[in-house]
DNA sequence: CTGAAAGCGCTTACAG
DNA sequence: CTGAAAGCGCTTACAG
């Protein structure tokens, strides 16, 4: 009757029950052996490790132990990005950090990364932490229905779900008055995130509120009402968005934007990767940095480090924010109330590519 | 008897069972609704969607699915790191680009990205690729003695496994080679991967080759031979171990190097990183780049481009590796003959990081 | 300390 | 086209 799929053709899995047969004892002392020592003597509990080791017995299917139990063992996390795109996300990485650091400590789960479009549909998993940025992102949906315990980071609230969120708004208000008051009033702002405009290409009037990426509009708030609290009126700034996040559309909005408006004395930008771009096409438009051009990035990651001459950047507690979404799903998977999460305050970190705009 | 280990507290998990209770069908008829539509009418298919989908069942429970079927769908990426240190691995990230893109086009499997010490051990999988650099990665051992379908990405050759692999060799040699051609003598060499010798730091004689980051090995190999080839003492030729493949131990051991070897005019390292690391080192010791010291970095990864002056870097092609890996793969596990994999050849890219030694 | 048995949720060959 | 039944590999409450 049953004809089962095998792994690599022609290959007998070696199970718990080849063990017990080879040991001749039960099935359950096998298995006891390797979940309940306190349940049989050290001594056939070691010869069931050495009969294990010797007909090639891998120790409990980790799936059909996963059904048994009701759970996986694993944690899925939301990347809402592909897989490559996720990989190449400074952001990512340093929120992945600290997740891993709280999940190492617990020791009992192990983690499985869900790009934006899963080959093979959502992988079983006992929660799951959000960080994907878009908005609207539909294995949130997915996911939530479920019930399945899940933290959402950097997100806007939704429902009872948990969440952990740092102030980007504050945030981008301190980085605009950085500028403003080294006396920069001519700034243009260069955004990631899709919105209803052509991207790359200028965002203007309304649709500046309109980014899915919920990352981007807070920030994007910021620097507004950082701007009108200086007095500068935020329609005339220029606001372009580059498309995507990466060094290359930045140094291509760079561009775009130093082209179109030769006056401006700073530039503001949403993430640290397109800041690395901006310095890229203030090079290749001789434009130096900061004498003649002010560079502020954003997330203080290892790219704001890298840049020449180092980005003066707003520093989010990415790590720390990742272990707090992850103690928090471990006290939701334990039943346990949810750990108190201390104050995460980001906080500009001032370096060279920032200086009092040139004399007029 | 049976406590089910549950989910989240009190949250009876629908399963199949119910939607074929609601609407008066046997399960295996709902089953058919999912994994074979030829096998019932679409009307009755259709109703039992729409049942599914009102009484809230997710579609089958992947865990239960994939023990009766013996398959998971998922592939194992043997990461050989911390995942967050993977995380920030601009190699890693090509290569699963390449992977990536490759399984989308399959469409049938999911990744699993498994780092140095998975909690929770070994994940359940159809199949592995192993990035892992670590000559002697336990892990590896443990999911080979399995018989499970392999392919390995830049080790060494290991039994009749599956392994993709450029010549790191003869693109050192090539490295050296530029730089030999310019004029240069006076050459240090920086390196990633552990050694006997003590780390950071010289590392002289026999250690140059015990290196267990089997890539190491293979760059300092082929710089040995191309200094020799080039009429220079390989024994002469400070070697020094940064410890770690980062920007921060790059820029360390840079600074080491050069101050201890302030004649040097060139430094070659094994990766673009430590590269990156040199630049700052430079700027640090006030040595103008590529004027006073030529820095050649090696993968040609982002950082090499986004450096500042860019820096000379082989080439290697990464993505297409990846992609060859998982084509090899999934022809194993669907028992094809493994595809021919095409010359991949290293290139030297040459940018502004390079140039001819200071007349001394 | 040991073992027989039920059942996790599903898929599949088979009978109707 | 539909359904009853076996079984994937394991864990666990229970009886001995």
């Amino acid at each position: 009757m049953d004809t089962r799929g095998s792994k690599s053709a022609g290959n007998r899995r070696v199970t718990i029950k080849d063990v017990a047969a080879a040991l001749n004892v039960a099935v359950s002392t096998v298995s006891n052996a390797y979940n309940r020592p306190d349940q049989l003597s050290p001594a056939l509990r070691q010869r069931v490790f050495e009969t294990a080791e010797r007909i090639g017995y891998p120790g409990p299917n980790p799936v059909a132990r996963g059904l048994r139990r009701g759970t996986s063992g694993l944690i899925a996390i939301l990347l809402g990005q592909p897989l490559a795109a996720a990989y190449a996300d400074p952001v990512t990485a340093a929120t992945l950090e600290g997740i891993t650091a709280a999940l190492a400590e617990s020791g009992r789960y192990g983690l499985v990364l869900v790009p934006s479009e899963p080959a093979g549909g959502l992988p079983a998993a006992d929660g799951a932490i959000a960080l994907c940025p878009d908005r609207d992102d539909p294995l949130l949906t997915q996911v939530t229905r479920h019930g399945q315990p899940i933290v959402l980071v950097d997100h806007p609230q939704r429902g009872q779900l948990a969440h952990i969120q740092v102030d980007d708004e504050m945030a981008a208000r301190g980085a605009i008055g950085h500028l403003t008051g080294l006396g920069h009033t001519r700034i243009g702002i260069i955004v990631d995130g899709l919105f209803g405009a052509a991207v790359p290409g200028v965002v203007s009037g309304e649709q500046r509120t309109g980014s899915t990426i919920s990352r981007t509009n807070a920030r994007l708030r910021g620097y507004q009402v950082g701007a009108e609290a200086a007095g500068l009126n935020w329609a005339r700034l220029p606001v372009y968005a580059a498309g995507s996040d990466s060094i290359e559309a930045g140094q291509a909005a760079g561009e775009a934007v130093l082209d179109g408006d030769p006056d401006l004395t700073a530039i503001l930008t949403t993430t640290d990767r397109l800041a690395a771009g901006v310095l890229a096409a203030a090079r290749s438009r001789e434009i130096r940095v900061p004498d003649r051009l002010s560079v502020v990035g954003f997330d203080d990651t290892p790219v704001a480090r890298a840049a020449n001459p180092p980005l003066t950047s707003v520093r989010q507690p990415h790590a720390a924010k990742g272990r707090a979404a992850a103690m928090a799903l471990l006290a939701q998977l334990h039943s346990e109330p949810a750990p108190a999460v201390g104050r995460m305050a980001p906080k500009l970190v001032v370096r060279g590519s920032s200086a009092t705009p040139p004399p007029s």
